[in-house]
DNA sequence: TTTTGCACTCTTATCGTTAGAGTGCTAAAT
DNA sequence: ATTTAGCACTCTAACGATAAGAGTGCAAAA
């Protein structure tokens, strides 16, 4: 297997991407350079470090001035006097959209992956265990969005009759993930009954997709009220029922506590509040779910996610898909000041892997 | 519904009990008031405060002298000299054998719980909406165990023919709970021969457990090798490698970030081993398993668990039955200065109510 | 435009000091 | 024989002063 080469430029900007040349060239390279360093030992850097560490033949008075520029350009940020400046926001912003050259993937990791993942043949499994893996390779936090079961196809739809009109209804999604529920009747069924109502929701259904299937019902129950075939329709609630009814979870997560003692992130309450966050999942899903239309990989930096707990990450995502068909997002979570050249193309890669793993089944 | 009233001494020891004789009673009464007033505020407590605090004719250096008896026995320990007093591992043991005295349940918390229970059919769901109850009334993380499917009953087996020789195998068990896996066979078996096997294996199996299921199995492929049926054997063969590729979750988990914060807990390093420690879950299990067997509500305080992570934590379990039967364990985990008196009846009943929802199904 | 020199600011670490809390011990009191 | 009072002692936490170090900004020189 060949090594991972970008094979696109990411579109990674939310913002209209900022003329570069607004900047001379200088002044861009030291930014660059500064965000390198911080992104590297999290410490603000001053300009005598950077005079120093860069090969440059500029005084610490120059690279003074220009950081200088930078600050009032909202770029740069000093915590107090003193110390060195980090970058804000909008400095990590036109960091990535501008001056990121997304670095290759180790060949290992990837064959690692590609192996894991095609051992895996239930899909739950497959999505923890891409979570785990992400995580593991990004020292980050990560999560994967689920497939929407109404956006995977419909295979097979079996009904099992159980004691007291109760019936187990057995949803087979083309992507071998099973769905079921048991639901209570008002009356009891035969087996031949059953079959006869299972028989005929898979002519009408089978392959086609679950939200189809939501639209279609109604329309059907509707022309059926006449008709009468009060089996039919008992059938077609029942499905309505079991569709309706998704307990599935949202997304998994893992290496949360990847996000613990990093640096700089001594505020345990704070910490607190961004576990709860992602334990209720409410807020996390509304943002992944803004990355589902995006083309490739996205990025949400600091303040820029709108939540205000995550005013101190960075959100890297990229929805994955499978036969042409977006079916979730993934990405990783973890502090503003991550090494984006290393995590984008990871996260990329990830998904894409993702989406041939949901191919081949 | 009525108040909660302890209906049993909670036999809670590990070692044997200490004879509280062996203190005089005055001796008792100041220990367990320094208990209860760390256990309150957390700060280690002195004699004067002591002194001041209970009504009692007793000046601040005859309490000192009785703290230094205790500390002297190991019940004891000052964090230096001068700090107060706190109670040693071996200080709360004998405060939870000797001293406690466990209160009432809040009736309207029972109330809440108990109808949140019956309300839940999928067992899956139940054992994680009974996790996060418990959190939250105790304000502590909380484990719960899932049943072991080995003991729950097989109620009836379907077998559903997929496309490309493969099968969808669905095991209903008695609880409501379904278990399915899809396995691929070596040949194509037509719907009639499926159903025969199916008929076959429930008469055989229903009503058993799944571990006796799986002892009787080995002895009936060996009776059938002359015997011929290749459908008898391969539908069993099937049912063994359903029952044992186990996929499911060991435990479910909730409220960890109520650790989060408790005061002394600053070490944010030891949080994240702590962390890390549930979600591999392996220890908790080992820890939760040497409970399965206890009468009742059993302790682990701080180093008692064995674990060097849980040093500072104590453990409250109790195994949960239904029909007699125990299926797993409960509890909570919390820091060593955790309001025994509220927790335990609380840990006590939530393992007799989820048993009473268990059975009702 | 860049650099040098310099005054200035702010953080961090260190040290000494002090106040307070609590102990342990001894001698007196009950 | 207990209990209490008195007192010296220890340790922490808080405060302030001080000094070192890092980095800045600005003005004047290169």
């Amino acid at each position: 297997m060949g090594k991972y080469v970008s094979d696109q430029e990411f579109d990674i900007g939310m913002t209209s991407p900022k003329k570069s040349s607004e900047l001379p060239e200088r002044s861009l390279f030291l930014f660059k350079s500064l965000v390198d360093h911080f992104i590297f030992d999290g410490q603000p850097v001053g300009s005598r470090t950077l005079a120093r560490d860069l090969g440059l033949d500029l005084s610490a008075a120059t690279i003074r001035n220009v950081m200088s520029d930078l600050e009032d350009m909202g770029l740069l940020h000093s915590p107090h006097t003193s110390a060195g400046r980090i970058p804000t926001a909008r400095g990590y912003r036109l960091f990535v959209d501008n001056l990121l050259r997304v670095g290759d993937l180790d060949a290992e990791d990837i064959d690692r992956m590609a192996e894991e993942m095609e051992s895996i043949e239930n899909t739950q499994n497959l999505m923890q265990r891409t979570s785990s893996m992400l995580s593991d390779i990004t020292h980050l936090a990560s999560v994967v969005m689920l497939p929407r079961i109404e956006q995977s196809k419909l295979s097979q739809v079996e009904f099992v009759s159980l004691s007291d009109n109760r019936i187990l209804v057995i949803f087979v999604m083309s992507d071998n993930e099973i769905q079921n529920r048991i639901i209570h009747t008002a009356r009891t069924f035969s087996a031949s009954e059953l079959e006869q109502a299972a028989n005929y929701l898979n002519k009408m259904f089978s392959g086609k997709e679950l939200n189809e299937i939501r639209k279609s019902m109604v329309a059907e129950l509707e022309s059926m009220k006449d008709n009468v075939n009060k089996l039919m329709q008992t059938a077609i609630e029942m499905a309505q029922q079991a569709i309706n009814s998704n307990p599935q979870d949202d997304y998994v997560i893992a290496g949360e506590t990847n996000l613990m003692g990093v640096s700089g992130w001594g505020d345990i309450e704070k910490l607190k509040r961004l576990f709860d966050t992602f334990n209720q999942k409410r807020d996390i899903l509304h943002l992944l779910e803004q990355s589902i239309n995006a083309k490739g990989v996205q990025l949400f930096i600091g303040e820029e996610s709108g939540y205000e707990v995550l005013d101190d990450c960075s959100i890297v995502t990229s929805p994955y898909e499978s036969e042409g068909q977006i079916l979730g997002v993934l990405g990783v979570i973890g502090p503003t000041r991550m090494d984006y050249e290393r995590v984008i193309p990871i996260v990329d890669l990830t998904a894409k892997m993702l989406g041939l793993a949901l191919n081949s089944r």
